[in-house]
DNA sequence: TTGTATTTTCAATTTTTTCTGAAAATTAAA
DNA sequence: TTTAATTTTCAGAAAAAATTGAAAATACAA
């Protein structure tokens, strides 16, 4: 292991696979991985050839990027081709992150939980009630994990390291 | 929808949905949000039958919950099946989960950049620096995220529930 | 306009993941 | 022991997800 390109390459592999984890197609952040460690704005052909991918896999996922707002597409003068970025501070990836995921999924969730509670509301059966009890301490967790999400995604650094400076 | 087990049969689904969008096994979740809603301890045929899936695919679901720690194996004696439960306080279940995504990605993922900054640790081009600067903002963010995880996993409910309070 | 570069779409294919079901292994009662 | 219940494994099937590649659509310079 010698040349730096090996050793980003590494890096974007490892990425890919913490993306694999956590729900979010490899590609996706292998592409996200490259683009963090690229000084200067890259389009469509260089995440195909870096990454070896055909046009339509680039292509998808780096809109799929821009759709969470962890990529921009910037314009540079005189050139035909897009231009992609990645904001490179990990503080403001995990704002967007937040926001995101509160959005796609914590919202969602509740929502569902709230269907169930009232689905169940004029039940009067023990059964029911211990379900209803059930579903209703989780709904407050997501709704706590709501209101973090939230509080995340408008977040500066500083506040959050300050805040969770707090906790450990 | 009239009968608590159609209910109960919705927010098995939408906490599948919910666990696949995180990168966990919809089954897995499904069987998850099965055993929370079930006051007493559930065999595998019970699981089978309730959520229409084989035997195989009920095993391994349930084994890979006990190996995450979020279901146990309890003895009822007298009684030849095996039996589970679910912890069924969500914040018992974050904490569980904080500890074993610590375990099983974040750790992984800081020896990954650990090796990379190993690996580029001799570079002296421009560029070498700046990745190196990049990965090293990564990992401090990383660290940052392993530390939180692994306050989480200890924590008591009202010790979080306190320390969220302030954040929101 | 016309031609060329570029992006976008999407049907078909490949790969990965999940699931089944039955056989093998294990456990424990008789 | 032997037998029956139960758990575990795992090869093959099915389903889901990701990927390709080429055609269609679009953008834009000449």
């Amino acid at each position: 292991m010698s040349n730096l390109e090996d050793v980003q390459n590494k890096f974007i592999g490892h990425w890919g696979t913490l993306g694999s984890a956590w729900g979010v197609n490899k590609t996706m952040t292998q592409i996200h991985a490259l683009l963090m460690v690229s000084d200067e704005a890259v389009t469509t052909d260089d995440i195909m050839e870096r990454l070896s991918i055909s046009r339509g896999n680039a292509h998808s996922n780096v809109k799929e990027l821009v759709n969470w707002g962890i990529v921009k597409q910037v314009i540079i003068p005189g050139e035909r081709k897009d231009y992609y970025t990645a904001e490179k501070e990990p503080w403001k990836l995990l704002c967007t992150v937040a926001r995101e995921r509160k959005r796609r999924e914590i919202e969602p969730a509740i929502e569902a939980l709230d269907e169930c509670l009232s689905d169940i509301s004029g039940m009067k059966s023990k059964e029911a009630k211990v379900f209803k009890q059930q579903l209703t301490e989780l709904q407050e967790f997501l709704e706590m994990a709501d209101r973090v999400f939230s509080r995340l995604g408008k977040a500066e650094k500083s506040s959050v390291l300050k805040w969770l400076t707090k906790l450990i």
